[in-house]
DNA sequence: AGCACGCCGACT
DNA sequence: GTCGGCGTGCTC
């Protein structure tokens, strides 16, 4: 009888790949293992074991495996069908969700290493030229990854002929991953917990009397803690004055405890002092309202307005669930996760807690991915998106913070998957808690509480009662009109500005990028100079004296002379944060900006620098983007100034309205968190539109309600599905043609959905690529499922039409 | 996706 | 004559 494995490849392959192995591999294999395979002619994959079985495939030949990684299950058999559920909602395979949920490190490709077998005697008789060349390489250098053989070698079918030296047994195969896994620790120490109260503590020390500097080691110890500080077995030595060796016999004793964990310096450094706030009554409310609604089961919206202290709710659910012994994910978008955030939270919760996300390191990565599987302990991962995909044993309670926030929803490789909606599904597979956060929910959220699918809990006021700012609307046509503009800067502004910096307080200048961004105009002939890849105006870029294009990184010198007339008389159209700040320079020569966009803080530490910087008083005034308006706590911004919501408005998006109110609801929400209350200007040429009026009244419901009739007139989300294909080529008439014949395809199936397009988006052409929408809309009625079936099936028939083999087709399910 | 195999143009 | 372009079919 002979075994086999069915394999899920990191590829968009529809397909499980099965593999031939020993009876004896069969029995030690699990789901969820991680095995290298063969794939094609010269390639080695890391495959995910899905199913063990002993059915022979009857039309292809089987290839063996090529080894086995793992021990124990890299994957848990719950992710496995989190997997499939994400590649059948998302129209996708679950080798492309596997690749977006392994670390890089757990993903080894021809990154696999041979090294010479020290226990073999080699016959020199039996190697042919090849097989030789391969040894003598390995006399020079100790490892030689597959690649590298390949050069050495000059030919890319090398396989055979390792696996004739590995027969031979002159090589092993060795996993490179496992000997560069150096994680940077540090070693913290803690008082064994039957110590803790007060009258054990005492009588140790008493017990102590013939070890005094174990007894000072204890005491100090002690002294250090105070504040649930973290305390480094390092500092103890030091302060404590002793040596490791005591250290070391009091672990033995099991009266101290040592754990050895990764750290991040920034935060290591900040974790330290504030212990737990007291609940507000208002806050008490809404936690007891939430586990209400959690006791019946029922996913949350905790609509709270911005500094109403949902973070200290959201504490106390975790701690409950930690002392549960249970694992909880606190969802975050990528720009909230500051420092700021993660070392207010390390202060609760300490080592319990984990980060993941995209800016931490490989190793870390890996090292929290072990740590969840592991599961030996409870514990909070703070992380944005991609950590909806670690291997969770008992995760008891999700909370999606900033829900409303677009940033959950991945854009380029597939999956895209949206981790809010995600995160609800992977909560009921898990029965767990599933709790969402905004001071400003999306439509969907905030509409499934009025369905009753969701609980809804309100927190009105801001913590310590502090008055929400006061939003003032500022006519920029009128201000034209009686000239009183002085650049961007309204008269309006400036006395405001004024004021806020005679108080001694700070300032925040928000201005939207998108659509915003400066460019570079003639005034003779009007010429703009345009991305040769893209169907974009280039855009000014006024500190590195370039033009750039934001959508391919495509840049040149800013020219002389216009291009097509060779006029001298180029000028700057457009508006970005860098003639923000020019222009705040010429009017407040004395007074210190910031600047906060994707261009100045393209570092990690850059941020965290500039939000230092404000937290200091170094800096009057911050001028930035979207960046802005997401978890940065100031103290003492009493003013925000927006100045010009107009581009919100105006962009042709059916989730434009919707996303202007967030984000000025958002930014808003910086001033006057402490006691005074702050102001909020936004200058507007229309200052009586029914969103800004919303913005200004802080009326949710008020906007809720008209969006929603909006959108159930031009029927989209909630009320129905849509699903965005994309098609991409070189060749503006292939790719419209792609589009139709999608089109025509779909409409053949009698489904009665919507179909739209193809229509050319705003920007045709991006990096050398054209490209074409066609647009799925569906309703309550349909069966999505049946629908994606479909999708598929059109698609793996189009991919098969020989005129449009280049054509690339991308599905976005749930699109934004 | 990645890669080898295969059939047509400009070059040592 | 060959090198190399990218069209096409396949991966257990």
């Amino acid at each position: 009888m002979s075994h086999y494995i069915d394999v899920i490849i990191p590829l968009p392959l529809e397909r499980l790949f099965a593999y031939r192995v020993t009876a004896a591999e069969a029995d030690f294999l699990q789901p969820g293992m991680r095995v290298a395979v063969p794939f094609g002619k010269s390639k080695i994959y890391t495959g995910i074991v899905h199913h063990i079985h002993q059915s022979p495939p009857l039309s292809y030949e089987v290839k063996d495996i090529e080894l086995i990684i793992d021990e124990s299950p890299t994957v848990t058999r719950e992710q496995l069908k989190f997997w499939k559920w994400i590649a059948s909602y998302y129209v996708c395979s679950v080798g492309q969700v596997m690749r977006a949920a392994l670390p890089k490190s757990l993903l080894l490709e021809s990154e696999t290493v041979v090294i010479k077998n020290t226990d073999t005697e080699i016959d020199e008789s039996l190697l042919d030229d090849k097989q030789f060349l391969i040894m003598e390489a390995l006399e020079h250098r100790q490892i030689l990854k597959v690649d590298e053989v390949m050069d050495i070698l000059e030919r890319k079918t090398v396989l055979p002929i390792l696996h004739k030296l590995l027969e031979l047994e002159y090589i092993i195969l060795q996993e490179e991953v496992y000997s560069t896994y150096k994680p940077k620790t540090v070693k913290y120490i803690f008082l064994a917990p039957q110590f803790k109260e007060e009258t054990a503590l005492k009588n140790l020390l008493e017990a102590m009397t013939r070890a005094p500097k174990q007894r000072d080691a204890v005491m100090t110890l002690f002294m250090l803690q105070a504040g649930n500080k973290l305390v480094a077995s390092k500092q103890l030595q030091d302060r404590a004055e002793v040596s490791r060796a005591v250290i070391k016999t009091l672990i033995e004793k099991e009266i101290l405890i040592e754990e050895e964990h990764a750290v991040d310096r920034v935060l290591e450094e900040k974790a330290s002092g504030r212990d737990l706030f007291e609940l507000q009554t208002a806050q008490q409310r809404a936690l007891d309202e939430v586990k209400e609604h959690f006791s019946k089961g029922k996913t949350t919206l905790l609509l709270g307005v911005t500094s109403s202290g949902k973070t200290e709710i959201y504490v106390r659910l975790i701690q409950e669930q930690l002392d549960l012994g249970n694992q909880i994910l606190y969802l975050l978008p990528e720009i909230a996760l500051t420092t700021q955030l993660i070392a207010r939270l390390k202060k609760y919760f300490k080592h319990q807690v984990l980060v993941y996300h995209s800016k931490y390191n490989l190793n870390e990565r890996l090292e929290v991915w072990n740590h969840v599987i592991q599961a030996k302990e409870p514990f909070v991962i703070i992380g944005a998106r991609s950590a909806l995909l670690l291997p969770f044993q008992n995760l008891k309670l999700i909370i999606i913070d900033e829900e409303h926030e677009t940033s959950f929803k991945q854009f380029d490789p597939d999956p895209r998957y949206h981790a809010r909606d995600a995160a609800v599904v992977l909560g009921h597979m898990k029965e767990a808690q599933i709790l969402l956060g905004s001071a400003t929910p999306s439509l969907e959220s905030y509409y499934n509480t009025t369905i009753g699918k969701y609980g809804l809990v309100e927190l009105k006021e801001r913590y310590g009662k502090v008055l929400l700012p006061e939003v003032q609307m500022v006519d920029l046509k009128d201000k034209h009109k009686r000239k009183k503009m002085k650049g961007h800067f309204s008269d309006t502004l400036i006395e405001h500005m004024q004021v806020a910096f005679k108080n001694g307080n700070q300032v925040i200048l928000f201005q939207n990028r998108r659509g915003y961004a400066p460019i570079l105009e003639c005034n003779t002939c009007g010429n703009a100079p345009q991305c040769p890849n893209c169907d974009v105006s280039l855009t000014f870029h006024q500190y590195k004296k370039q033009l750039r294009c934001h959508y391919c990184g495509y840049n040149t010198f800013i020219p002389e002379e216009c291009p097509a007339c060779t006029s001298t008389a180029l000028d700057t159209k457009g508006f970005g944060t860098q003639q923000i700040e020019e222009e705040f320079k010429e009017l407040f020569p004395d007074k210190k900006i910031a600047r906060m966009d994707l261009d100045s803080t393209r570092g990690k530490k850059s941020i965290e620098r500039i939000i230092e910087k404000v937290d200091t008083g170094a800096i009057d005034c911050l001028v930035g983007t979207q960046m802005l308006t997401k978890g940065l706590d100031f103290r003492n911004v009493s003013l925000v100034g927006v100045l010009s919501a107009d581009n919100m408005l105006n962009f042709p998006d059916f989730r434009a309205h919707e996303r202007c109110f967030h984000l000025l609801t958002q930014v808003s929400g910086r001033a006057g968190r402490t006691a005074e209350r702050g102001k909020v200007l936004i200058q507007s040429y229309n200052p009586e539109h029914q969103i800004l009026q919303q913005v200004s009244t802080y009326d949710y419901g008020t906007m809720f309600k008209e969006q929603l009739q909006e959108r159930y007139h031009f029927k989209y989300p909630p009320f129905q599905r849509l699903i965005r294909l994309t098609f991409k080529q070189r060749d503006y008439n292939t790719t419209l043609q792609a589009g139709q014949w999608f089109v025509n395809a779909l409409n053949q199936i009698e489904h009665g959905v919507e179909v739209l397009g193809p229509e050319f988006p705003l920007v045709a052409r991006v990096r050398n690529l054209y490209q074409v929408h066609v647009i799925v809309k569906m309703g309550k009625q349909h069966h999505p499922k049946t629908i994606k079936d479909y999708i598929r099936k059109v698609k793996r028939s189009f991919e098969s039409i020989k005129q449009f083999r280049s054509v690339r087709c991308n599905v976005d399910v749930d699109c934004y």
